[in-house]
DNA sequence: AAAAATATGGACTCACTAGTCCAGCTATCG
DNA sequence: CGATAGCTGGACTAGTGAGTCCATATTTTT
């Protein structure tokens, strides 16, 4: 009887202040249960006693973490994200060139390829794609989560990879109309909408890995065909 | 005791025979107001009853009709993938000219604005975009229906669009690569795609139907830029 | 008009789930 | 060491939903 849910519910805003009470393993382990559970069975299906077990918890203690379903699935939800942000954060500064010390046209092909595709891998292949399916079919109950999904995630990643991309623009590595440039992460949206060809169903009993592969290249030459400078 | 199921279920594979049995009216209505139902409460959370009372018949009917709500949930999403893709169909009888009629290259920008704009209209705006989240949804739990999804939908339209985009580079009138016409589809794919940052989230408050047009030229434009010969 | 097929509505079974309550157990920390 | 916060497991409430059954009514076909 410790929270039986005292505050009143402060979704709709911002960040509820949720001192972490209880023993943060145990929090972890709810947490990555959670994902588990939800993951595989959605929203609706996955029960609270599934994930207890799946932590190897007792129910109770998921109610005092984290009080309601509802309320679990948005700390898992910003868990995963948060992760993976972080993932692709790092994948940017580790495998975005400088500008000034790429020598020529091929150097580009081959930095956007590297960034693109591993961009695409983590977002697109792995939890995440599952998450935003189930994020996508609960929006409709639970408005917010849309929201939240974009601000938390999209919002944070996006503009980053636009710096990069304008960037090039700017040392004369790409041509960009400035029309593009002056519309907010477009141009991160058109290599990564273009990239994420390679999400396109791929047939079972293909080589996966090379037919990934192939499509991201398929997605970058689009991209600089229509940009490269000539 | 007309039906409770006697066939040993075909699903996996292909047509069930399905003979249309009981009244087409009441069929008809069970089908829309599945439609309304399912894409307003989700699979799991969709009532058999809500439906039926919806339909303005009674929950038995339903099941004489369709057997069980996963079948029914089928034939809903057939009923209106079928609508939507003859509608789609007949979009590109209508909007697309002749290649042998274009005579510049504002008439051809003006005709892929057209087909395109309808195009992401249709397909991602109305109920065909609640459906997809649905059918992903739920696809985890019964992985034929994205098989369904595919070959009922974008197997149908895609290679249409993709003809008549190939025609366009026959004509000399695009200047697209043989390795890009070489794999099915992506022609059609790269100009839906591009255009489809149309549906990436509209801030609320901004004018939709010109925040709409601005960016499905966008996607014309980088498609263009890609492609026009010069 | 009789026979056959369908539709109705309401009662019923069965399974399952969110969330609560509680009495006893365990780890932690002053 | 003893108090306290957190954890456990299981029993319990209350609600919901799929699918069935059936006696009665309505519609369609012959």
């Amino acid at each position: 009887m410790t929270a039986t849910a005292k505050e009143p519910r402060a979704h709709q805003e911002s960040q509820e202040p949720q001192e972490p009470q209880g023993n943060p393993r145990k929090r972890r382990a709810i947490l990555n249960a959670a994902g588990t559970v939800f993951l595989r069975d959605g929203f609706t299906r996955a029960g609270i006693d599934a994930i207890a077990a799946e932590a190897k918890v007792s129910k109770q203690t998921v109610y005092n973490h984290f009080g309601d379903k509802e309320r679990l699935f948005m700390a898992m939800t910003d868990d995963v994200q948060d992760r993976t942000v972080a993932h692709v954060m790092e994948l940017m500064d580790r495998d975005f060139p400088d500008p000034s010390k790429l020598t020529g046209p091929e150097d580009l092909r081959a930095a956007l390829l590297q960034l693109a595709g591993e961009w695409i891998r983590v977002v697109y292949t792995g939890p995440l794609v599952a998450l935003r399916k189930l994020v996508d079919a609960e929006s409709e109950h639970h408005p917010y989560l849309q929201q939240r999904w974009f601000t938390n995630g999209p919002s944070r990643t996006m503009p980053r990879l636009n710096r990069l991309l304008s960037a090039l623009a700017r040392a004369g590595l790409l041509d960009v109309p400035a029309e593009v440039l002056d519309v907010p992460d477009l141009l991160a949206y058109q290599l990564t909408a273009m990239a994420g060809s390679a999400v396109r169903r791929i047939e079972p009993g293909v080589d996966f890995e090379a037919e990934f592969q192939r499509r991201v290249a398929q997605g970058v030459d689009f991209f600089l065909r229509a940009y490269a400078p000539r």
